[in-house]
DNA sequence: ACTTAATTGGGAAAAATTTCACAGATAGCA
DNA sequence: TGCTATCTGTGAAATTTTTCCCAATTAAGT
């Protein structure tokens, strides 16, 4: 309701599709690309031209008709719709198998995500040190946030667990949650919850296997 | 076009939903919950429950005006859409950070997964066993494919060379990839690829941060 | 047996998303 | 300069997805 900027509302699946062009557009500069069409960049994201046209068109104008788009400006561009254009704060909740795997991941922060703590309720785990980030005892997560406003929560702990960390998570300031725990999180309306949820994703793959025999 | 089945063609989205009716269906079941009513899954799922009667209309009629569903009944009638009255056998293809976490994480065997082999290219990796699944050589792959006709792949290999490893798993028979590298990959029409883009999810997050502001 | 309240299934309407189609812009070339 | 190729941006149309709505069904209470 109170829609504070005078943009309509964009629907994930297009800011999804950002993300892909995005990625695309970083590769092509590396290679020293300078112009795309948006059929070349459809071709890429196995998309259509004018879903690509049509996506950028929310956000303004940023091709030249009979040219096609300059990589380096549309990177940009993308980036900036994106949020991009400052380093992403997050934190990880849940120094796990799976957490462990996302605090050593290299590509986080060369792609402009940081993880600035990570926290767990295990005391064999609290103290170590991986990838420069001190694993933290997940008691001291509510002074963090006081301290450090970030924003963002990566959640990797069991499912029985997730809701209560998520519910104090909210109450310390996090506005999005990057869910991994099999759970429908309960936030408030103004709260993001994005699901990365392995199981579905391979029930989903087992339907498509069955029906196509 | 040669839609061999009599059913219309059922959207993604839709059973990335029955894949919730069902891990929620699973639970109250656990819990001893005989019947449910559409709004109260909807509400558990958080979805409405026009949409959970559609999504379930596409597959037949499971439940009974005036009283809901009967849990275990419809958990089966799901289970079976998905394709899980059977165990469903994967290979695992990377066995780094993200694959070892894979490897070592019970639920999918607890939900009718069962990985079957892993494979690396890493020789210091070949032989490693967790979860009684021993790391096998990569080149071995192709050998294994032709005994064991396993149609589900997850792919856990750096976005370098997912792509060519892809065509090998492809023509040997894998018909479903769970892709975690970040790549779009090329594969046949009849081939589907599910993609997990952490990368993606964070940048989603970060643009409805910076929209909300 | 009758009434009331709850609930499904599904056709119809509404909303959202994707695709179509084309005017207008640009570059290359004769 | 004029012609042709190409390509964008965007209303309009088509398609897909979601929501609305209600007749029909069931259970429970009186
Ligand atoms: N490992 C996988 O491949 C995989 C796949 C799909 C989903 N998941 C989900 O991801 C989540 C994490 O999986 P995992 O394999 O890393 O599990 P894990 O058990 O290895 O790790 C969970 C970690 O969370 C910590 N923890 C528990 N309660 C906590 C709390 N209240 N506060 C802080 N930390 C707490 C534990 O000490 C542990 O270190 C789970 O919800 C799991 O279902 C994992
Ligand atoms: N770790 C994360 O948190 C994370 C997050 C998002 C995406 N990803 C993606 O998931 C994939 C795996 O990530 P990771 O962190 O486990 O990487 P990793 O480097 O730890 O593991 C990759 C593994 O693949 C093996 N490999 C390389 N080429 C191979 C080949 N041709 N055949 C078989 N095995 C091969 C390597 O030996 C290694 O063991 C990558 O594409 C990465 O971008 C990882």
């Amino acid at each position: 309701m109170p829609q504070t900027s005078s943009k309509k509302k964009i629907s994930r699946n297009t800011i999804s599709r950002l993300s892909l062009y995005l990625r695309e557009l970083t590769r092509l500069e590396q290679d020293g690309k300078k112009a795309i069409s948006s059929s070349d960049l459809a071709e890429l994201t196995d998309l259509t031209d004018t879903q690509v046209r049509k996506d950028l068109s929310h956000f303004g104008q940023f091709g030249i008709s009979g040219t096609g788009y300059e990589v380096s400006k549309l990177k940009e561009a993308v980036r900036n719709i994106l949020g991009k254009d400052k380093v992403l704060d997050v934190i990880l909740i849940g120094a796990g198998n799976l957490g462990m795997a996302l605090l050593s991941y290299p590509a986080f922060r060369e792609q402009g995500f940081s993880i600035k703590a990570a926290f767990d309720i295990d005391t064999r785990k609290i103290g170590n040190k991986t990838s420069e980030i001190e694993i933290c005892d997940i008691e001291k997560v509510q002074e963090f946030l006081k301290k450090d406003k970030v924003k963002i929560a990566l959640l990797a702990v069991p499912a029985f667990s997730a809701q209560k960390i998520t519910d104090t998570l909210v109450n310390c300031g996090i506005r999005c949650i990057l869910n991994f725990a099999p759970i429908v999180l309960r936030v408030p309306d103004e709260v993001v919850v994005s699901n990365v949820d392995l199981s579905k994703e391979l029930e989903v793959l087992s339907y498509f296997l069955r029906t196509a025999e």
